[in-house]
RNA sequence: UGGGGUAUAGCCAAGCGGUAAGGCAUCAGACUUUGACUCUGAUAUGCGGUGGUUCGAAUCCACCUACCCCAG
């Protein structure tokens, strides 16, 4: 008996290819449009582009979906999860941006949505498993699912999937696991499909691409403040809103030239949310920018083989950062220590994914980080 | 109202008589399922103002204006 599967279709091009494969592959196959976030509901209003057209971007990728899965021969279902993403994964990403700290809110929504609530539905209505169009790979080793880089490695998703559980990996395909971008492109040319050249979506998933301060503005209301060169502890410019930058970026400071200091960029390296200061410091000859070790929280690993001793592996403390070797130390069943040389702009909120060669062993939130000497970074 | 100095794009800043470097910022693209980073491109018919010298002036001269420093 065929395996019933329900794929995520979002209206790109990815998905559309996943689900061709899955029907080629014998799967029953059936699709399902999450939608996760109403813009009305949510309150999301000011500097939303898509307000004034005569549909809602999700209407419009919806559309793209629908016609996809006619195109294919598949059967469309359609499945809200607003008030779900509202409170497991936006109320979270509005909690730490309050921090200060930078979230990645698709990792989360992730586990708690698409690979959760999602699998739930599925399971519901008697699917056996889920698949989606998620540049990443299953591989199933010694009885238990374990997570790995796409063989596209520069499409690589498996970053955002590493808050998942190896139970939520054990029951979930990848269908894209081994072909490039450029290769699903051709395909969905090849098939004529509508969304064939339909341009990548970027942006938080479910909100999509559009000025995010003004976004966040509807959640985070301005609160102007100073800019502090940490170097000189002098305030060089005035920020309008100390949760809207996150550590690492340069641009929308309005810092230009300052008399007898060198002419290179500053970056943010910290901030102080009770004294609403923003800390920056310039490109060359700082060291406020490096950390040698960071702690990390909501610790998941992917599979039983957790070590028990101090581990080597491989860290993106990004998405699309550097693979960076870090030593891992495990302080609770939640909890660890990274420590590494010297690397800089380590924004915490951020998921830090742990690599060993390909595979995906684990992650993290990057709660606090610490200097060469091990003291805590107090910005 | 004595002496000295400086005025070049939003900010730093080169230029020293031959037709406005560069960096930062900003904007636009590219890249990107986070915000970023990165990459590419754009940005002074103009050099505080007014005259003058010269074939030619940001560059030399005169005066004016603004700011800075030192004296009083």
């Amino acid at each position: 008996m065929k395996q019933k599967v329900l794929l995520g279709l979002s209206g790109g091009v990815d998905s559309a290819i996943a689900g061709y494969f899955l029907k080629k592959q014998g799967y029953d196959v059936t699709c399902c449009f999450m939608r996760n976030w109403d813009s009305i509901a949510n309150n999301d209003i000011k500097g939303n582009p898509t307000l004034t057209g005569s549909k809602c971007s999700q209407e419009l990728d919806y559309d793209d979906a629908k016609k996809t899965a006619d195109e294919l021969g598949l059967p469309l279902l359609r499945k809200d999860f607003i008030e779900e993403y509202w409170k497991e994964v936006f109320s979270m990403f509005i909690d730490t941006y309050k921090k200060g700290y930078t979230p990645d809110p698709d990792v989360f929504c992730n586990k708690y949505i698409k690979f959760g609530h999602f699998y739930d539905y599925a399971k519901s209505l008697g699917f056996d498993t889920i698949a989606m169009g998620h540049y990443a790979k299953r591989i199933d080793e010694n009885g238990e699912a374990h997570l790995y880089k796409a063989f596209d490695l520069n499409k690589d998703q498996s970053y955002f999937l590493g808050q998942i559980s190896e139970e939520q990996l054990s029951h979930a395909l990848f269908p894209l696991s081994d072909i490039t971008k450029p290769e699903v492109r051709k395909i969905a040319s090849g098939l004529n499909l509508s969304v064939a050249k339909k341009k990548d979506s970027t942006g938080v998933c479910f909100i999509g691409e559009r000025n995010f301060k003004s976004f966040l503005e509807n959640y985070l209301p301005s609160k102007p403040g100073q800019i502090v060169d940490l170097a000189t502890n002098k305030v060089i410019e005035q920020h309008d809103g100390i949760l809207y930058y996150t550590v690492g970026q340069h641009k929308g400071m309005n810092i230009g030239g300052i008399k007898g200091r060198s002419c290179a960029p500053f970056f943010v390296v910290g901030k102080n949310v009770e004294k609403n200061i923003l800390y920056v410091a310039q490109e060359e000859n700082n060291s406020f920018r490096f950390s040698s070790r960071c702690l990390i929280d909501h610790f998941n690993w992917i599979g039983n083989d957790l070590p028990s001793s101090d581990y080597q592996c491989n860290c993106k403390f990004r998405y699309r950062g550097k693979d960076m070797p870090v030593i891992l130390h495990l302080m609770s069943k939640d909890s660890a220590y990274l420590t590494y040389q010297d690397y800089s702009y380590i924004a915490k909120g951020q998921i830090a994914c742990l690599y060993q060669g390909n595979r995906l062993v684990g992650s993290g939130i990057i709660e606090e980080t610490y200097d060469r000497n091990y003291q805590k970074i107090p910005y």
